[in-house]
DNA sequence: ATTTTAATGAGACTAATTAACAACAATATT
DNA sequence: AATATTGTTGTTAATTAGTCTCATTAAAAT
């Protein structure tokens, strides 16, 4: 085991300590899955990869335990509106948005220092305290046009 | 009818014939509903809305009309990310993204030169042909601090 | 007016998620 | 250690938003 993977253990282990919650297997085991593909997954795909390597978790625990990382900051949300929810580990330091292709379903990552800037302005100016946001750019990428 | 009303109606009525469809009493009722309060609605909103009003039209129709409207450019579709796509009027000239009150569900309006310039680079760098974007920006209203 | 063809309504169906609940497991209390 | 309490799980049922099918109806073309 990795160093990056013990300490990701570790968090999982002291955000569950502070919450009041229990240090499960299950919990373990999806929090892995997540890890260690850090792309854009949803629950039953997440559901299905622990199935195919003999893990047993339920349908119903891979949802609550992705909604309690996401209550605590573990990992993101991902709505691109295609009707079910990506997920994906969420590094504080590398905060991005998405370029999606509407023809492959391609998700390609940016961040913008100035958008950021732009976003924040705006809440300010219509006295929001800004909590997060989303910003999908959709097209068309070049393997497609 | 004011004369903004007329020009809608002609409006649909030359994009229906362009499209080889055709101009139903049904059709006119779900644009109206949309045209008359241009703010963010849903689709069982406005079937619910139109029952009210005693006009019988089915909930498969609403969604056809709706997904008719924004292939036709008519109304843009919103997708703030809780399961349920709303739909506005698409006047051109008035492209807006929103600000959402995650307390208290408020929907503000804002637009952006300037973040609208970023997304047409990033959308370059990266040789996406950029179609559409979401860009929405969640936090706590005034009212609800 | 008749024919042609698109549009509609009713309800079955789907996918993604959520809730209810009983059984089980980990802690806390006595 | 025994018992009570609380958290977690899997199973199943429910919900929600949206889609599909198909017999019937209604525009539009002739
Ligand atoms: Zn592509
Ligand atoms: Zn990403
Ligand atoms: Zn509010
Ligand atoms: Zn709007």
């Amino acid at each position: 085991m990795r160093l990056i993977e013990i300490a990701c253990k570790e968090r999982l282990k002291s955000i569950l300590h502070n919450e009041g919650l229990r240090y499960t297997s299950q919990r373990q085991e999806i929090w892995n899955e997540l890890l260690e593909s850090k792309e854009h997954r949803d629950a039953e795909e997440i559901y299905y990869s622990l199935m195919n390597r003999g893990i047993q978790v339920s349908r119903a625990t891979v949802y609550r335990t992705i909604d309690m990382l996401v209550k605590n900051n573990m990992i993101e949300k991902l709505d691109i509106g295609d009707g079910k929810a990506r997920f994906e580990y969420n590094d504080k330091y590398k905060h991005h948005d998405h370029l999606i292709c509407t023809a492959c379903g391609k998700i390609v990552e940016f961040y913008s220092k100035n958008i950021d800037k732009y976003q924040r302005e705006i809440a300010k100016k219509n006295k929001f305290e800004l909590l997060h946001h989303s910003h999908h750019l959709f097209g068309i990428c070049e393997d497609c046009q």
